[in-house]
DNA sequence: TGTTAATTTCGCTATTAGACGAAATGACAA
DNA sequence: TTGTCATTTCGTCTAATAGCGAAATTAACA
């Protein structure tokens, strides 16, 4: 029980969402994600840290970075159901259209001052 | 996606988690499941408002008491998926099991004064 | 019509959660 | 080793939410 709640208080934050739905098209690192959301790094950093804590997404260090990805290995059945449903329930959401674009154009190196 | 969060915020309530489950057994009335819940009328009462909200349960006036049930006939996707999931997934659950056994056993005769 | 009983709404309090900026941490590069 | 930069953690503020009791509402029935 204390498991499921967590899960769905994962799910009740719009931004963690729209991190779930930028996750289904690739690796993202904070500052791309902070870059997307328009929220200061702390708070994506909180974010990421609750998604990663209840399984829906795991980390990877690449140099100085941290790339987050979705886990797709769980054996969670809500997790698994919850991972097809969400892009299918919200496709057409205008929000998340415009999230998925900046995805494709998102550039750690302009972003990060390399 | 607001009603997605709306749908996860309801969820994310272990009471309101409770009351779903127990109305997978039977139809109960506010007083019911103040009974079973242990908590005050009017929590319930709000509890119940917001799981209507979200259509994942049905009123229905029958004299002085109003029934609770399922909503059963929703063309919500993410509702409909999480309410084939959600038993499956809290069917060991001492609480859950507990609250089972007292949904046979509650009697609305012996709670109200008739 | 007036009373009683179930339910809802309102006002309040305590706790939780999201947001921020600043400080701490960790990893690479000079 | 020292500096730089990405990320995390900490402290604080504000908003939202679960809980309660009391008042308001609604429906049956005397």
């Amino acid at each position: 029980m204390k498991k499921l709640l967590k899960i769905f208080k994962a799910l009740s934050d719009k931004n963690r969402v729209r991190i779930l739905l930028m996750l289904t098209k690739k690796k993202l690192c904070v500052c791309e994600i902070q870059d997307i959301l328009g929220i200061t790094v702390s708070t994506v950093s909180k974010h990421l840290s609750i998604l990663r804590d209840v399984e829906f997404i795991n980390d990877e260090k690449d140099g100085k970075w941290v790339n987050y990805s979705l886990n797709t290995a769980s054996k969670d059945i809500v997790l698994n159901q919850i991972m097809l449903i969400l892009p299918f329930y919200l496709n057409d959401d205008e929000l998340i259209k415009s999230d998925f674009e900046k995805v494709n154009t998102v550039c750690r190196k302009n972003l990060c001052n390399i």
